[in-house]
RNA sequence: GGGAGCUUAGCUCAGUUGGUUCAGAGCACUUGGUUUACACCCAAGGGGUCACUAGUUCGAAUCUAGUAGUUCCCACCA
């Protein structure tokens, strides 16, 4: 079979997801293995693959790919959110393109657009996540708002209606003007900025010259003041106490109350209140009784309430208010100030806080589970030091805003009673209210149940349900429930197999959006935790620690990427440098290490299987004793990565197989078997070689599954149906430390002999003869053989004493001289002698400082101290070897 | 304002319960090498007072306290 020279990625790996598609490998029904489950953080439906993405998914993927290496029924289930708000943004600008104001659609035309753009983009983010070889069972493709999803959110929502957890109130919400819906505090993002403090003068009611002078940072909220309040406590403001003041501009009266809430340092003490529209001031006008006066419009424009600049929007007025009351005399002052201001997570529009009726969920009593199961570990987080964050939010929860002025989502289930106008009239008049029900026809059911007369004479009604939408993430927490849908059917065969899953990757800025609210469904709805580990990966920034946005173009398309440097190569990349918790740097160097390392694997490959197998030959001791090594290391490689596994050090991991690729398997092992050009290699090592490069591998297979596919398939006659992907990872298997301990020796006194000849500026072509005077450490006999092929040497040979008239190097207590006719300058001999000698000396010192530490002798353990005493030991006899050495020289 | 974390080589980070080379890895850097698998390579090498100070201990990168710097989370000071 040819292999060829290049390995092209790009071919490669379409054939191989192919393949692994065609036979299904991916797809997972329950069966009497131990499952391995994990549900893919949906992306947003129309949204697009990016960096973030990437590092997510490939973690994903390693890990399922190795559960199902491991023997596990691993199942990876892929899906999208439909992502209420931002979805619903992107078909409303969409429509605005088109010329289409949302609002002159009604409901269902607007969804029939939002579902058309869905079906257009949607997926094309998982058909992407293809192109990255994503072990995803595709079969079980899911989405939130598919028929499924929705019922159970329905369902939900009913049930906690029901257990008396959901409740419609009248609260100040985050609301968002751009989207017009209201918002969750965590959809809200504050973020610094600079802005002014507008002092402004409010003339006491009654008093031609007498004026109050407040600060504000918001001048055009003043329409919506209803009171000013001062600290009682304030002496400077006695006189004012029961006063009223007249509000700039529209001059309403309005009363001075006091309120310890107001804090005397600040500004002049004297703090404006505009109940509608900031949440303390909404707080203080409940003690005192204040009227509110609503001043904006949904859209963030001034409502006829503000009596002035009506139809405006509140920023335009806030410059234009500026100069009215400048013009006024009212304006005191202006400073610069530095003040938070809450954004919509999705819009980027500053919030405005507004008093509206809203959908809430009770939280207090459905975290305990979930906060006491993440404490004491049953639930893991890795890095740990989430649980602090965790804890901390878990701990100060309010009740989560469920509702959304909007229409892409699932409906409310609500539906308000409209009587016919016969019960309506005269005594029989009342308020009929709502119903909560899954369906129409249930809530019908349920109004005549809860009000009889409906059904009665003259009876009839009609229902209206609510307009609201839930929020997106009211049904992305049932989602590791849901997608074995294991809410409509709490106890079917899948959810039970699977149900909880076992792995979560996500990013930590989701950890309240999402993570949290998960288990708290889980424990609610499974009554058991819904992952036993949640990993928490970095943010993916650039390399000057910049976060990946558009507007930088600081962010890659990883597809470019892909074609680049291949699926394998861009894994490898992300994973290079990518502590758990810590960000990921990211440019283009990463994977292009990766592709570089696909091909040393590539071109060790080649070399191995482009060898002239010859029967005849005997297999050489150094190719012996070589594979024996290596199988030792790869016993100890395998146990290594199983621990970084289990800590969820995937970066350790790979950089573990990484380097026993690179350096012991490419750097040692075949350079040792290699034989001399052009000639056969004897068929045991070859066969031996083949079986450990196929063991290598399974355990890269994860990491780089193109390419070990691609190569595997190369090694043998394979049939069709075979992949490395179903094959078994090694075992961790016993392994002998000394053997693996003495081969360091070996390697160490190469590199010795190489870094003489460097030195010397000896080619490696040349021989060279070696004596070696044997300490009690540092030579293994056995391995004459290899020591002998790497260092070229024609002779060795064991002498008593020094040797005169070489070059000398030591490892641990052993010393190796080479001779080197007419090339010996004695000069730097002696100086490399002295120079270790007076190291030697010193470090002995610290030693024999320790040794005579009475302290340190009887209370050190045993060992410790056996180990200075060899330490010891060691030490004089190299001393003593140095010495001798030099004083032969001189 | 409250809380948590971090500070180890030029950069990004490991370092598990204090005790053998524990002062490390990858990248970057320096030097040498076109040794027929690979220059996307190979060989050799330089580089850190483990932020600072004080303590505990026979012994501290590791434990304690404080200081400085830094990051993140939470919080409605106009």
């Amino acid at each position: 079979m040819e292999i060829p020279s290049k390995y092209s990625s790009g071919s490669v790996e379409e054939k191989w997801y192919q393949y692994w598609m065609d036979n299904k490998f991916f797809h997972s029904v329950p069966n009497e293995k131990e499952p391995y489950t994990i549900v893919i953080p949906p992306p947003n439906v129309t949204g697009v693959l990016h960096m973030g993405h990437m590092l997510n998914n490939t973690i994903q993927d390693i890990l399922a790919r190795r559960a199902r290496m491991k023997g596990k029924n691993a199942c990876w289930v892929p899906g999208t959110d439909h992502a209420s708000i931002a979805t619903e943004a992107k078909v409303v600008n969409k429509l605005k393109e088109k010329g289409v104001d949302k609002y002159d659609l009604s409901r269902e035309e607007f969804l029939e657009h939002a579902w058309e753009w869905t079906h257009l983009h949607g997926g094309i983010i998982l058909e992407q996540l293809k192109k990255l070889g994503a072990s995803c069972d595709w079969d079980r493709k899911a989405f939130t708002m598919d028929e499924a999803r929705s019922e159970s959110v329905i369902k939900v929502f009913v049930d906690l209606y029901k257990k008396g957890l959901i409740y419609r109130g009248v609260r100040m919400v985050n609301w968002d003007p751009s989207a017009k819906t209201a918002l969750s505090d965590e959809e809200v993002i504050y973020r610094e900025v600079q802005s002014k403090l507008y002092y402004l003068k409010y003339q006491v009611e009654g008093e031609e010259n007498e004026f109050v002078t407040i600060a504000t940072t918001r001048p055009e909220t003043i329409l919506g003041d209803t009171a000013v309040c001062i600290n009682p406590e304030d002496e400077r403001f006695k006189n004012l106490k029961g006063k009223r003041v007249l509000v700039p501009l529209i001059k309403r009266s309005v009363p001075i109350i006091e309120d310890s809430y107001v804090d005397m340092e600040f500004g002049t003490g004297c703090l404006k209140i505009t109940p509608a529209h900031d949440i303390n001031d909404y707080e203080i006008g409940m003690r005192h009784n204040l009227e509110s006066v609503d001043i904006f419009n949904d859209d963030g424009t001034l409502s006829e309430k503000a009596q002035i600049y009506i139809g405006e929007d509140r920023f335009a007025v806030r410059e234009k208010i500026v100069a009215d009351l400048e013009k006024e005399g009212t304006l005191a002052k202006i400073e610069d100030y530095t003040n938070k201001v809450g954004f919509s997570e999705r819009t980027d529009e500053v919030i405005e806080p507004k008093l509206s009726a809203q959908w809430f969920l009770k939280m207090e009593e459905l975290v305990k589970p979930a906060l006491e199961n993440v404490m004491n570990d049953t639930i893991q987080f890795h890095p740990p030091k989430f649980k602090n964050i965790y804890k901390h939010w878990m701990g100060n929860i309010k009740d989560w805003c469920i509702s959304r002025q909007l229409w892409w989502g699932h409906q409310i289930p609500v539906w308000y009673i409209s009587p016919s106008p016969t019960l309506t009239k005269g005594e029989g008049a009342k308020n009929y209210g709502y119903v909560v029900a899954a369906s129409e026809e249930d809530a019908r059911k349920l109004a005549l149940e809860k009000h009889p007369s409906l059904g009665g004479e003259g009876g009839g009604f009609s229902l209206t349900r609510d307009d609201d939408v839930l929020d997106t993430w009211f049904s992305s927490w049932l989602w590791p429930i849901s997608v074995f849908d294991g809410i409509r059917k709490p106890d079917n065969e899948e959810v039970n197999y699977y149900y909880p899953t076992s792995d979560l990757i996500t990013a930590p800025d989701i950890i309240f959006f999402w993570v949290a609210r998960m288990i708290i469904a889980g424990y609610e709805y499974k009554n058991t935790f819904p992952f036993k580990n949640v990993y928490f990966t970095g943010m993916v920034r650039d390399a000057q620690r910049r976060k990946m946005s558009k507007s930088l173009g600081n962010s890659p398309d990883p597809l470019d990427l892909i074609k680049k440097y291949g699926a394998d190569g861009v894994r490898v990349g992300m994973l290079l440098c990518s502590p758990a918790g810590g960000d990921l740097l990211f440019d283009e160097s990463l994977p292009q290490q990766g592709s570089g390392f696909a091909t040393k694997i590539w071109n060790s490959f080649r070399l191995v299987k482009n060898w002239e197998v010859d029967e005849t030959i005997e297999q050489p001791l150094h190719s012996k004793l070589a594979i024996n090594w290596f199988r030792n290391k790869l016993n100890e490689v395998t146990a290594t990565l199983d621990d970084h596994f289990e800590k969820f050090r995937i970066s350790d991991a790979l950089m573990t197989i990484y380097t026993t690729v690179r350096d012991e398997f490419s750097g040692w092992l075949l350079e040792i078997v290699k034989p001399a050009y052009q000639q056969p290699i004897d068929a045991n090592t070859y066969a031996e070689l083949i079986e450990l490069f196929d063991q290598l591998l399974r355990l890269l297979h994860p990491f780089m599954p193109f390419i070990t596919e691609e190569i595997w398939q190369y090694m043998k006659e394979r049939k069709e149906g075979e992949s490395i992907m179903v094959e078994r990872i090694p075992e961790a298997k016993k392994f002998d430390k000394k053997l693996l301990a003495a081969f360091e020796d070996v390697k160490e006194a190469i590199s010795g002999i190489r870094k003489i000849r460097l030195e010397k500026n000896i080619p490696n072509k040349e021989e060279l003869e070696l004596f070696i005077q044997i300490g009690n450490k540092g030579y293994h006999k056995e391995f004459e053989s290899i020591l002998s092929k790497l260092g070229n040497l024609t002779n060795m040979e064991e002498v008593k004493e020094e040797v005169k008239g070489t070059t000398s190097f030591r490892v641990k207590s052993t010393n190796f001289y080479i001779p080197l006719s007419n090339l010996i300058d004695t000069e730097e001999e002696l100086k490399k002698l002295e120079e270790e000698l007076k190291y030697a000396k010193g470090f002995l010192n610290s030693v024999n400082k320790k040794l005579s530490n009475e302290h340190f002798v009887n209370n050190a353990p045993e060992a410790v101290v056996n180990k200075e005493k060899a330490k010891k030991a060691d030490t004089e006899s190299k001393i003593k070897v140095l010495e001798e050495r030099i004083a032969g020289l001189k």
